[in-house]
DNA sequence: AGCTTACGTAAGTGTCAACTTAAGGATTCT
DNA sequence: AGAATCCTTAAGTTGACACTTACGTAAGCT
């Protein structure tokens, strides 16, 4: 899971996840879309595919890649599970803090009176 | 955006998350739950603080912090918004697939008669 | 077999990130 | 003012990361 929050904190690489995302890609023609080196593509592609969020196949003298929906699948899930576990506690501590306020502000009155 | 995804890739600082999400708490209440020295809390803490995921109060002595539902929020819609816009490419990969599939076997059949 | 194509891996470099210890504010207490 | 508390910033180290060029490998072509 690591590994995956890693993966897609890289701008270059978010990139190619969209461009294999909705259709098979050679490693030639994804490198075509950036401009930097194809080792360093390669590499990037080596990252994504050992997070699980990529799928390499081979065929004759090129590989070609494309999304691997279980692995982003699961990055989705954590990260939700993630913001499920902690937005409702939040939510919590909003009203907790309606709460308090709404306290002061009757010890105010009381003060005052 | 960039920072906040490389923010919460670090364990660490999820963790960091996780404890000021709900109550804020001082820096020191904060560092007792690791096992590193303060100032790399310090570090943790200011990185998030640049993330704008969580917030900073001063207090006399003490610096509390808490969450920043703003940002947090933001890099949420992100998110999801990156799902959203792939998980429907990834759909309309399957169906095409599906298409093809059905059209492969449809031509099967049509040499196969 | 030899040449080409399409890649990856190795090795080296500069930069960034996470940590340490030591030193420097800022605020409160006496 | 001086001492103590709480925390950050500074400086230095180590390892990771993104990149480069050079080399290696596997499949197809002649």
């Amino acid at each position: 899971m690591e590994a995956a929050l890693k993966a897609i904190a890289e701008p270059r690489r978010r990139e190619i996840l969209r461009l294999v995302w909705d259709a098979e890609r050679s490693a030639g023609d994804i490198a075509a879309h950036f401009d930097v080196s194809r080792p360093a593509i390669s590499q990037h592609l080596r990252v994504l595919k050992e997070a699980d969020l990529i799928f390499e196949r081979r065929e004759g003298t090129r590989r070609y890649y494309r999304a691997h929906p279980e692995g982003l699948e699961e990055l989705r899930e954590f990260l939700e599970g993630f913001w499920e576990e902690n937005l409702s506690a939040l939510k919590r501590a909003a009203e907790k803090e309606e709460r308090r306020k709404a306290r002061a502000s009757a010890g105010d009155r009381r003060r005052h009176a």
